[in-house]
DNA sequence: CTATATGCAAATAGTTTGCCTGTTA
DNA sequence: TAACAGGCAAACTATTTGCATATAG
């Protein structure tokens, strides 16, 4: 059940695969190229129905299985905002998401938490590992809407 | 099904409910006060767990109802860390969550996002009206359990 | 031929809602 | 006795899992 093999696969999406055991299937490449179609940080469910533009037969159950194995790859990032869906963003350069409180649209900074917090000291005992920074307020096209 | 009225319930927390127009019954009071009495940012089950021990007929809605109306008036913050459960607060200074990859366990830090972030610029057009940051790392008893 | 992965459907976790009843002002 | 709230159970959403089948190597 796993169909024709993508013709142009790049060599490192099957390595990082390969990296935690995993193939690249149709249905792997197919649902990591949605992402990169178009990287507005889609659920899964989103994923899942641009997916299947291309392959009808993809299951939701799939759309998850694979995202799961992009993230264990370090292929995708997840985004959490709040208990809603989680969103996926293929855009493994470390940044910050800014959340749009106006339009729910999550857009990417290409901003450091590291840069930005360079002064931060941890109180004595905890030792930091991973610094996440988010940002909330308003993006251009909902200040122009407010505004205008 | 109110029960007896909470004895001493301080001004302030009557006075919050009421700015979203609810009382202070004895459920809300009793769920507030289970997260005043250990602030380890428990789920809405644990609060369930605690708050039965003294009032037994407590129902899971009913803390979930309460801790709802706490949030909305802001006396309680949510806490979402990944897809598990939320987390809940009575801490409403501004500060910093720290995520211990250790024990789970989920620490204040008296940091504001705003003082370690005083010189960062969003890019033009965006307004950022709230800063988020959140570190995971190891805490004080997980590093000494690793090193010890 | 065998390991791996898919698709489907059922299960699960966390949370919310509807409805009826009880309590308080 | 009206308005508000609680308790219970059912509903709901996002996600995961079990299982039979299909495919690639």
């Amino acid at each position: 059940m796993m169909g024709t093999a993508p013709t142009a696969a790049p060599a490192s999406v099957t390595e990082k695969l390969a990296t935690i055991g995993f193939g690249l299937t149709p249905q792997r490449h197919q649902v990591y190229q949605v992402l990169l179609d178009r990287p507005d940080h889609p659920t899964a469910e989103e994923v899942f129905f641009r997916a299947k533009e291309t392959r009808p037969e993809i299951s939701l159950a799939t759309v998850y299985n694979c995202l799961d194995a992009l993230v264990r790859c370090g292929l995708v990032n997840q985004v959490n905002v709040d208990r809603s869906a989680t969103r996926f963003c293929p855009n493994m350069r470390e940044h910050t998401h800014f959340f749009c409180e106006g339009c729910g649209g999550i857009f990417d900074l290409d901003l450091t938490a590291a840069d930005a917090l360079g002064g931060l000291e941890m109180p004595r005992g905890f030792k930091a590992m991973h610094l996440e920074l988010s940002v909330r307020g308003l993006c251009r096209d909902c200040i122009s809407r407010q505004t205008g």
